[in-house]
DNA sequence: TTGACATATCGTCATCTTACGATATATTGA
DNA sequence: TCAATATATCGTAAGATGACGATATGTCAA
């Protein structure tokens, strides 16, 4: 029962070498206290136990989190006394993040 | 060594419900061979074969992708003879995929 | 009907992920 | 110096994920 849209040839788009990087880093962001963590920091700057806090998670895990996203270039630390302020280091991620406000906003 | 960013208070956005819905969205399409399965859909409509052979995977393994992706809505598929077509379901991939575009081209 | 093709499903196994508790490191103030 | 606070790291165990081969289902054509 035919043809609904013409095929305009493969979309040429991300090499194999681009779909490993966007995969991964969609999967570092795939997990609800990590996207959690991102909106914050998109609006400022927080310790470690500031996030912990805010996702109802504890500080070691949030931690965990929180090296895991430094690691893929998310996020950048820097350390305040005794205190380690995260923020984003990754301009694309506020567009992701909008992508998924504007489908999962109620 | 002092505040950059003034905080706006926490960002209000996401219930956790929601926060949970968007990290398996995001898991589910974090993966080279499924990204790249969106893409091509975005574009027009393919058989399980057309994709797996684009994907360079097995018939049965990128068959078990799509069913992945059409459990939680992306996709929708009608049979046509012996084959079945796949295509895009769920509006708000091409904004997504646009995100990612964006990042990784180049 | 039979055989070939296209797709789907199942069981299994290796690997990854996550959370947890315990411990380690760094910084401050007493 | 010591104790308290904030963060980081490590080992481990439970669960999820992904690929594979084998098999099942559905469809067509001879």
């Amino acid at each position: 029962m035919a043809r609904a849209v013409r095929k305009s040839r493969k979309p040429v788009e991300l090499g194999a070498e681009s779909l490993g990087q966007a995969a991964e880093c969609l999967r570092v962001l795939a997990h609800p206290a990590r996207i959690r963590m991102v909106q914050m920091l998109l609006s400022g700057r927080y310790t470690v136990g500031e996030l912990a806090e805010d996702c109802g998670i504890p500080d070691n895990v949030a931690s965990e989190h929180l090296r895991l996203m430094q690691r893929c270039g998310f996020f950048t630390s820097e350390r305040d006394g005794r205190k380690v302020y995260y923020q984003v280091a990754e301009p694309h991620l506020a567009d992701i993040i909008n992508c998924i406000e504007s489908r999962f906003s109620k």
